[in-house]
DNA sequence: CTGTTAGCGCGTTCAC
DNA sequence: GTGAACGCGCTAACAG
């Protein structure tokens, strides 16, 4: 069997001896056929390993069975996490995922997206994407072209269907909680490249304008936020800061800075919660494995995950665009207690 | 501009009073064209953001910019880190990444695979490739229908190139600095569906019966190994098996297991390392942010990525195939040390 | 330099 | 029930 290459819908066709839309019809299973001409075909493309050309497929058909993802990388488990919702969603639908990391860089970004636009996708997610300045019309012309679905992004564009989580609230949450437990000096810990760190950053400011007025020195930019160095570089800054500011908590905008955060904490002879309590946000599945436990909101990014396919999918099928805001929960685990009694 | 469908490469030429030949050149760039005309046809490209479609170019050059990986799932940074290789090396030759979770569900990676070859890929990376049985035929004959790349898989298929770390030494290296250190009761910690687990457990035993014997209770299996839960799973084994076996010494075949080793000593009050050692393998950015840091082997899967993409790359541009090997290197920090003097 | 034409592999009318 | 023919968007000869 010298079958060196892909055997096609003609190969078929003539080894049948029947015609091209005979096969097409046995294959697509939407015509009658009758049972007898059904089995031959069936038989040939059996021993000619026939698979479809999906590509020639949908170019005459105009649709696409694929979808794409952009993400910001895959460092933090945060995004393996919703693209695992994505996938459960979408395989039963037949989709496949185009994947592409934009590390964070806007111009990566829009070419990685133009690659998935040349390859006809029939829908795009976007998670988490960092949007300033001329992108806004960027994104608005893409809207009218093709499917959005834009996951914890912030900025208002017409067309585009959002899953985001209350973010304001959850920070909000997690500030209370430290709060009720008696925290004032409160760090606030955050990274490049992201809305959701200026979300919570806002509601941190209006916060402790409540709580006697913002020190900003309190505010506290490590730079990359999901990079494999994240927690490393958190941890650095903290190193410096934590001793000139005494802080009673840290509320860090993701549990990589978390973690680094209890590392600082324990080199600088810490102990977490004793002397400092810690809260993160996201809920990845580190955040149970570091010692102690992290406590932080879940922002149930399965959950992210599927809704946005949900949303993209309708919108495929024509429906219309829709905002899905998920709440977030606190998980009260182990680095968070009351304030020590200084 | 009620340009509500996609321009085609028609549009572009009627509006620029150009054919489509010339179009093609302009957007290719692989013939002279008059640099007046290229101009015009430049604007209307602009003017009507023509993108080309790739699908229709690809049906009839009969080539494709597209690749598929397949990974058992996200949960394990491992996977990422190894995409992350894989995605710089690809990007520059202009390839997109489809993406496929297995799940260690052998049934998903076959169907999934199909789905990439219906779907016209150039070539695929399978990563930690689970195969027993019948599936070996597949993949013979998938590869030699299509560049097949495995990423540390280890049964030999004609055709297919390898990257794999030479995991047997790399394992024996670990031994022998456990004991080297003094360590002679030495736990095996291994999960379900993956070949490298095996090997590993080879080596091991081999190992075992060259220093008196193997006791065959030291051998852990603790079910699925790179899912969200493995930490908390081989936690939970250990803390049952460590107080019967005493060990002073815990290898792990890889560091989310290792994890959940040490996590086991801490709740059990014995001290990483002072009571017990622990010994991880990857290097995972993980392995850095707990506590005690992890000793572990560094698989340096950015290497695993890249040089997969560059073997693939290679078989797709009508080269054999190849099998790379790359060394593993112990990296010493802070949990692995001497036995205790008991 | 540029236009015309013939497919790429497939689904889909429209006849038979 | 089935086949012939057209076209999806594009590139690659082949003419001019």
């Amino acid at each position: 069997m010298e079958d060196r290459k892909k055997a096609t819908i003609v190969d078929v066709a003539r080894q049948a001896g029947v015609s091209v839309a005979t096969v097409s019809r046995v294959v697509n299973g939407n015509y009658p056929v009758k049972l007898e001409t059904k089995e031959r075909v069936q038989k040939v493309i059996q021993a000619l390993r026939y698979v479809p050309n999906v590509q020639a497929r949908e170019l005459n058909t105009r649709q696409s069975s694929t979808l794409g993802v952009v993400v910001p990388g895959l460092h933090n488990m945060f995004f393996a996490e919703v693209i695992d919702g994505i996938e459960e969603a979408v395989r039963q639908d037949g989709f496949s995922l185009l994947l592409n990391c934009a590390k964070n860089d806007p111009q990566q970004e829009m070419s990685g997206i133009q690659a998935l636009v040349s390859r006809n996708v029939s829908g795009i997610i976007l998670i988490s994407p960092n949007m300033a300045g001329i992108r806004e019309s960027f994104y608005a012309e893409l809207a009218r072209r093709i499917p959005l679905v834009f996951i914890n992004g912030y900025h208002h564009i017409p067309d585009v269907s959002y899953v985001t989580n209350d973010e304001q609230r959850g920070t909000q949450q997690a500030l209370d909680y430290l709060e009720r437990l008696g925290h004032q000096r409160i760090l606030f810990v955050r990274g490049d490249h992201s809305d959701s760190y200026t979300i919570k950053e806002e509601v941190y400011r209006r916060d402790r304008e409540r709580h006697g007025g913002l020190d900003s020195r309190f505010l506290i930019n490590i730079g990359e936020g999901n990079g494999p160095e994240t927690a490393d570089s958190a941890m650095q800054q903290l190193l410096r800061v934590i001793p000139d500011l005494d802080p009673t908590a840290i509320f860090c905008c993701n549990d990589l800075m978390a973690v680094g955060a209890i590392n600082a904490c324990k080199r600088l002879g810490r102990r977490v919660p004793a002397d400092i309590s810690v809260v993160g946000y996201d809920n990845i599945a580190l955040s149970r494995m570091i010692e102690p436990k992290l406590t932080t909101m879940d922002q149930n990014m399965f959950q992210l995950g599927s809704n946005a396919a949900s949303l993209l999918i309708e919108r495929i099928r024509g429906g219309c665009s829709k905002r899905i805001v998920l709440e977030n929960v606190l998980v009260e685990r182990e680095s968070a207690g009351k304030v020590r009694s200084s």
